[in-house]
DNA sequence: CTGAAAGCGCTTACAG
DNA sequence: CTGAAAGCGCTTACAG
């Protein structure tokens, strides 16, 4: 009728019992093939659909969830862990809860230890991880061990984890390159490019996807060799400058790591006319203060707080058997300019 | 111990019944002030916090939802249905439904009356507005008869509505100028802008923002008379290639409307080294085809996915008593150029 | 003003 | 291989 059919509707209907249907629901085993039968074709008749919550509540258990992040004072990594903090209201309701464990990310044998330390009774993990073959082992141990995996940002990707939640990299790269090309304004030099590390597959790709973008549409503009800066403030600051005096026909800059600090505060140092195009990632205090006294022309950005409740959406989905949407689970490259800044 | 506190937990320890408890939680009346006090006390002392699944679950209440769109063919508003119709299962798994109805809403009085016959019994509604006396009124008259309501897309800002779910219109206009700006590279002309109609506030705030964005920074475009296009596609062709035609210092096009089929054909009509930039709004089919051929060179976006779920968790939350992580509701200006574009 | 009891739609031992 | 019964954490009449 109106109503919702129930699972004693689906029992009645079969004429077998709550705790038959139950199984035949579950794949639990121990039904006879033929019952089994009976029961799909009553849920099939009614259009029965199991209700989640009371599932939930029936089955007294709670999630745990663990995200493992990489430490140190990097704004965008604080950002994200403050968004899954904001999180655990809503985990809580969903009878779930999310822990944090930091580790040091840029060295894979250290990171493969995390991994190798999560708890194994979790119900989930959402790692940052890197392209290595001992990250994947590790990955990959981890989802032997029973516990689903997605990664997050950065990906592993030929392990076993489940999905990586994170932006097209290469994407970003030539979103850059594009918008260097246009900002540039028909100027001919070069422009320089920086990143955290070249063994980070993230940075890698934003590069590759930088350099096609300009070679194909802005041969005037020349690239110079690429700039590691570990992420590392100081670091940041003191190859920008290096930059800056040796290359009197610097055009552009292409920050495609972190340190937004030290770029900012080099570029800020510098006359206004003769500012390079600056096209850095992620929205940072100091990368929206940059766009806002001139010194960045273009942040390209992942949402740190999507990122981690697309994270959470997942792991909960694949313990509690719920599904997805899966238009809302797709991260987008964001590009932020002065004008459309988040309020 | 390690176990979350329950509402019998509560009850125990404050010396009454489930019931009582249950009363002072959901502000029931008929309790004496002394023991709603030691009913506080237990809890505060408990950290107790309310299960809504399990609440849910007993209330044995469905929620129904509305969401009021405009009639027509609008391929965005299309894209906004279907992804209304993409939460079906998620909403039910919530024990709620939404229900999609259309009216027209360019003309106020047409909409006032949709809004008046909006079923009285429902517990939410969405609705596409316009900022006129009549709308406002009619909302005013649905939120007095107990109907939460959020506006989306387009607003009624004096309305009694709870919330508006869309962009900041005014800063979508300054992101595309500031875009044209620094599009044109350095070229001086004029530059045209088209919008549904300049009764629209959504559009005309897009003016407005884009002019203030043109006149203080880039003086050296000038902008012509605004043309309205109703967002209708043939309407918006002619409007394009008048334009064109009888301006040949034309730098730039700005689309704050519907229509891009129309303008975009027009655009890809002429010889790709006299286009002036364009920039439109909405991601349809047609404008994701005229980034990728070149003959837009940006797109402001707002995303329909978003905003539809958006309504939904608010309206859900409203109706049983949740809350909501504010910062995923904030609904973002995307820039689209070719390099960004969704896989 | 307060409480005992039934019930929401499931799952889980346990018995057979 | 199957079912009866208790229980998850709440809410809702109903009785007092």
């Amino acid at each position: 009728m109106g109503s919702v059919p129930t699972l004693s509707d689906v029992a009645r209907k079969a004429g077998v019992s709550l705790a038959t249907v139950d199984r035949v629901i579950n794949g639990r085993p121990n039904v006879k093939a033929r019952t089994t039968e009976r029961v799909r074709a009553a849920m099939a008749e009614l259009d029965y659909r199991p209700d989640p919550l009371a599932a939930g509540l029936a089955r007294r258990k709670r999630y745990r969830f663990v995200y493992l992040l990489p430490v140190g004072t990097n704004a965008f990594m604080m950002d994200l862990a403050n968004q899954i903090g904001g999180m655990s209201n809503w985990l809580s309701s969903n009878r779930a809860s999310a822990e944090t464990v930091f580790a040091d990310v840029f060295e894979p044998g250290t990171l493969a230890r995390a991994i190798d330390e999560i708890d194994r009774a979790v119900d989930g993990a959402a790692i940052i991880a890197l392209d290595h073959p001992e990250v994947r082992a590790a990955v990959d141990r981890l989802v032997g061990d029973g516990v689903p995996v997605v990664t997050l940002i950065s990906d592993a990707p030929a392990s076993r984890r489940s999905r990586f939640i994170g932006i097209d990299n290469p994407s970003a790269g030539r979103s850059a390159g594009a918008l260097m090309g246009r900002f540039s304004g028909g100027r001919t030099g070069s422009v320089a490019v920086l990143v955290g590390s070249l063994s980070l597959r993230d940075h890698v790709d934003r590069c590759f996807g930088f350099s096609q973008a300009i070679e194909r549409e802005f041969p005037r503009l020349k690239i110079l060799p690429v700039r590691e800066t570990r992420d590392d403030r100081s670091l940041a600051q003191r190859e920008t400058v290096e930059l800056l005096q040796a290359n009197d026909d610097l055009v552009g800059l292409y920050n495609a790591g972190g340190g937004n600090v030290g770029v900012a505060k080099a570029i800020c140092a510098i006359n206004g006319h003769n500012r390079p195009v600056v096209i850095a990632h992620e929205l940072t205090p100091r990368s929206i203060e940059a766009l806002k006294d001139g010194s960045y022309d273009a942040v390209l950005a992942q949402n740190p707080g999507h990122e981690a409740r697309s994270a959470a959406r997942i792991l909960l989905a694949s313990a509690n058997g719920t599904s997805v949407i899966e238009e809302q689970e797709r991260i987008r490259i964001d590009i932020f300019i002065r004008e459309n800044l988040p309020a």
